[in-house]
Parts: structure tokens; sequence; C-alpha cells
DNA sequence: GTCTATAATTTGATAGAC
DNA sequence: GTCTATCAAATTATAGAC
């Protein structure tokens, strides 16, 4: 039978989604340990027994968020569905962050902070980006019955997911959500 | 004749610039007194001494921002210009922020940060967006030289200014310009 | 796995001399 | 307008007991 450290891991899921919360909400360099610990109900040296160093966590908390935004999206070549409605889906991920959550898209906010980051944090950035693009370049493969030209297909899904990530933005800089469903509208029209 | 209290300004506006800088890079949070001062040339105490405090120097720097902005992309009722002219001017602004300055747009990062900033440099950001919005609902009034439809024209200009401003971070965390390009090509075809 | 205790550094901010 | 000196608090991080 496998060996495991530990029975729930509950105590790093909680300090991953307290740090995943304080990422979202002020960027990576107002994630804090001490504050982390406090919301957690611990001390801040007991955070270091499961992250090594700030690096660490943010790499993981950037990592676990990818994982589970790719897990929501669901398979981009799953034939049950069509392109428009993989689309709506994508769609609907990020309507959840900012209506549910409300909260930035984490990789959002760790993108425009890029230059600034730790390398495997930024790491992390980068490969959800490049994660969304190919799913979103497989999703929008075949649209409205038809197999689209290559090069507009990657065009298309660079714009989908930067009018997305913008709407998240000035969604929640001007308070109103229905400019992101007015951005939404237009960007599922798109293909 | 009209009294000043200093002949160039010259220290406060070398403290805005960095400020900016540091603010573009890292976001509001990763901004620093301390930073700030040894890059100028001076103590921190001295920069105290032309901004009371962290809130209101946010305050000012995203002011000057979006003054600098407004004032980049011109007069929206130009009637020399048509809209299509306008908007590629408006799409050369934030082309300059990613290939010239290769920073993000002070008011998106601000914007992203949104729910953690302190109450006047959030009004600032916000006034950001609500002055760009108005500028590009005004811009595209007329293109194609036909007036469009008010709605139509609103969802046009939260667009626009979503795909932009995703559009620069999509291009800073994959770095590739390229992304950019692909985007704003799409956007200028939009009206 | 969590704690106490602590180190070393950085932070925003103030008082007061020049 | 800039400085020195200082402060209280917060930061990341470590050592070692339980």
């Amino acid at each position: 039978m496998p060996k495991r450290a530990q029975k729930h891991d509950s105590t790093k899921h909680a300090i991953l989604d307290v740090a995943e919360r304080m990422a979202r909400e002020g960027g990576y360099h107002d994630v804090s340990f001490r504050r982390i610990a406090d919301d957690v109900g611990i001390k801040s040296a007991s955070v270091f027994h499961h992250f090594a160093n700030k690096e660490q966590l943010g790499a993981a908390m950037a990592r676990r968020y990818s994982d589970r935004f790719m897990e929501t999206i669901g398979d981009p070549r799953d034939p049950g569905t069509t392109g428009e409605e993989k689309l709506a889906r994508y769609i609907k991920a990020f309507s959840h962050a900012l209506k549910v959550d409300r909260q930035m898209c984490l990789c959002g906010m760790l993108g425009a902070e890029i230059d600034s980051l730790p390398k495997d944090v930024a790491n992390e950035a980068r490969r959800f980006f490049n994660l969304n693009i190919d799913w979103l370049e497989t999703a929008l493969t075949r649209t409205g019955g038809k197999t689209g030209k290559k090069t507009d297909i990657h065009g298309k899904a660079l714009l989908v997911m930067s009018a997305l990530d913008g709407a998240l933005i000035i969604s929640r800089a001007t308070g109103d959500t229905s400019h992101f469903d007015q951005v939404a509208e237009q960007v599922s029209r798109l293909v």
C-alpha cells in the first residue's frame, strides 16, 4: 500500500486557498506569510513546513490554479460539444471568477506582474497562458460546422483570451459586471 | 506675477517617474519609498516632503498617468480625423507601453489590484477607465462614414479597451509582442 | 506538524537639524 | 528641500523544542 505523508493535507490546501485569495486581490507582492497564517489559524513558521519559501508557495499556487482552470474548461477535443459550446464554457470560467469569486483571474494578475516575479512563479504564469492559447486554438478549430484557417484561429484565440482578461479588469475597476457581459457577448459572436 | 513653490519641480517629477516604473512592473504594493529614493538619488525622508504618504503618491502617479494618456490620444471629437484613425491612435498608445516602455499600462495594473488599493488610488484608477470608455465611445460614434447605434458603440468601446489591456498582459507574459499585434489587428477591423 | 523565539531586512512614517 | 536619526511594524526566513 502507498505511503503518504499526511492524511488530508488540509492545512496545505488551506494555505493555498488563502494565498490565492490574497494574490487575486492584491497581487503576488501583497501575499504575506504572517497574514496567511493568521487566516488559516496557525503560525507563520508552520507555513514554512509546507512551502520552503515564498517563491515555491507562489509557484504551487499558480500551478494549482492552472490545473483547476484547465479541468473546469474540460477537453477541447470533446466531440460531444461544438466549438461554440466550448467557447461558452470558457467564457463561463472567467465569468465565475468575476461574479462568484469576485476576484481577478490569478494568472491574469501574475501576468501583469510578470517582470517582477521570481522565476518559478513567472514560469507557472507563462504556462497558464500557453495552455489557454493551445486550448482555445483546439476548441475553435471547428466552428459554424466549418474548419477554420490556422492563422485565423490563432488570432481568435488570442483575442478571446485578451478580451476576457481585460474585461475582468475593467468590470472590477468600474464596479460594473455588465461591462464583462457586454464584452463576453461580442466575444461569443466572434467565432 | 504668480508665486511658485519651486523652479523646476524636477525632484517631484523624478519621484513620480520612478514610482510609475515600479508600479507598472510590480504593482502598487511593490512600490517602496526607500527604493524610489535610492533610484532618484535622495533619502526616503525627502520623498515625504513631496508626498504626505504612499496613498497620495499613488494617487498623484495615477492621475499624472491618466492625464498624459488622454493627452497622447488627443481629442476624440477632432473633425480632422476619422473614427478609424482615432482608433489607430488609441491602439498605438497601448503598443507604445508594450514596445517602447516595455511595461504594463499603469491603470491596467491598478485596475487588477483595485480591491486592495487605498481609496484615493482606487478612485484615480476608476477615473482612468471611465475616461477611456467615454473617449472611445466618442471616437467610435462615426466609423465607416456612418453613425452607429449607441448600444453597439458602447459595447465596442468596452471590447476595444478590454482586448488591448488583456493583450498587453498576454504579450508580456508569453514574451511575444506579436500576440499584441494580432489582437490589435482584429480590434482595428472591428469598427 | 505546530509551536516559541528570534534573526535580518524592509516597510511607511516622523522629528528636527541644516 | 534635503539630510540624519529614529521608530514601530511587517517582511521572509531559520533553529530547535514539543
